[in-house]
DNA sequence: CCTTCCCGGTTGACGTGTCAATGATGCTAA
DNA sequence: TTAGCATCATTGACACGTCAACCGGGAAGG
């Protein structure tokens, strides 16, 4: 393998041909298991991915309820983004929403019985699912070296110019 | 590296904590990622990860034109959402479909001058963010390992139950 | 010849995501 | 007091993806 020193490519702007392949191997590879994973839940659950960070995030809630911003921070989406994705779980009776005694303006968003009940049938088999095509396509190292790949990705990420 | 056999992990169906935690770091990064590099692009160039991907291909291709399969088949998609795309690319004046004259039921894609020249302008920033963002965020032997990781996933959804 | 099936491509319906605009409500400062 | 002003949440418009249905034209087999 060649050796490249962050000086020794000091004046380069541009990716190397190899840098690009990894780079599209590793676009296209996580797209592809996220996407196979979604879908192994989808079948299994009639859920989204959306759909589960939802219930799983009310389900570890204090009274199986959130404040509406609250969720959204948790689980790192835009308001907006969740908003909709509410409606329309709140269409197929997994949350409701209601106004919030306490803080004036506040939406609270809580779980039903059946959006708990999706979340339990839900949560084995996607484990199992995560197990199956992450866990165990990968030796101990390079497990190891993925959390460590992620790290360093997320923390070069929020020192950039946009966040 | 530790070897880690089927036999050794048998009993175990479920992923540990770590693991889990792992799974999720891994999966919510790349996922910033893939967006941010989406959005430079996007703003540099007002065109969508999918428009580049398009553009690409035909870019590459003999007389700067392709059979649609032939071009679904490139880049991965399903033919009904290339052909979606493509209508939205082809009002935009990115591309233009034309009946091809060899084989009868068969769609030729070919790029417009429009096109060729908003892929040139998107070309030389996109590389420079996927280096910014990406290469220049990890170790040469994290990027090895990287592309070793996309590998193996691959390898291992390849021989999964459903593909 | 006619039926049947497949194949390449399109379409419609719908879920999902983003952006920009909008309401509704408190906080602050003229 | 009231004119901004920020904040929380929703909405509408639109791009994007998937799924299932559909269509047109060979090829295959009776």
């Amino acid at each position: 393998m060649v050796e490249t020193t962050p000086e020794r490519r000091g004046g380069r702007q541009l990716p190397t041909a190899e840098e690009l392949r990894i780079w599209r191997d590793f676009v296209e590879t996580t797209e592809a298991l996220t996407s196979r994973v979604g879908s192994r839940l989808q079948v299994d659950s009639s859920l989204s991915p959306g759909d589960y960070a939802v219930l799983l995030a009310l389900s570890e809630a204090q009274d199986r309820r959130m404040r509406s911003s609250a969720l959204a921070a948790q689980i790192g989406w835009e308001r907006s983004r969740l908003s909709h994705h509410l409606g329309r779980m709140e269409r197929r009776g997994l949350i409701r929403r209601e106004e919030c005694a306490t803080v004036p303006r506040g939406a609270e968003v809580l779980l039903t019985p059946a959006g708990a009940e999706a979340f339990q049938r839900a949560t084995y088999p996607h484990l199992r699912t995560i197990r199956e095509l992450f866990v165990d396509a990968l030796t101990p190292d390079q497990l190891r070296a993925a959390g460590d790949i992620a790290r360093a990705l997320r923390e070069h990420l929020g020192s950039g110019a946009d966040e």
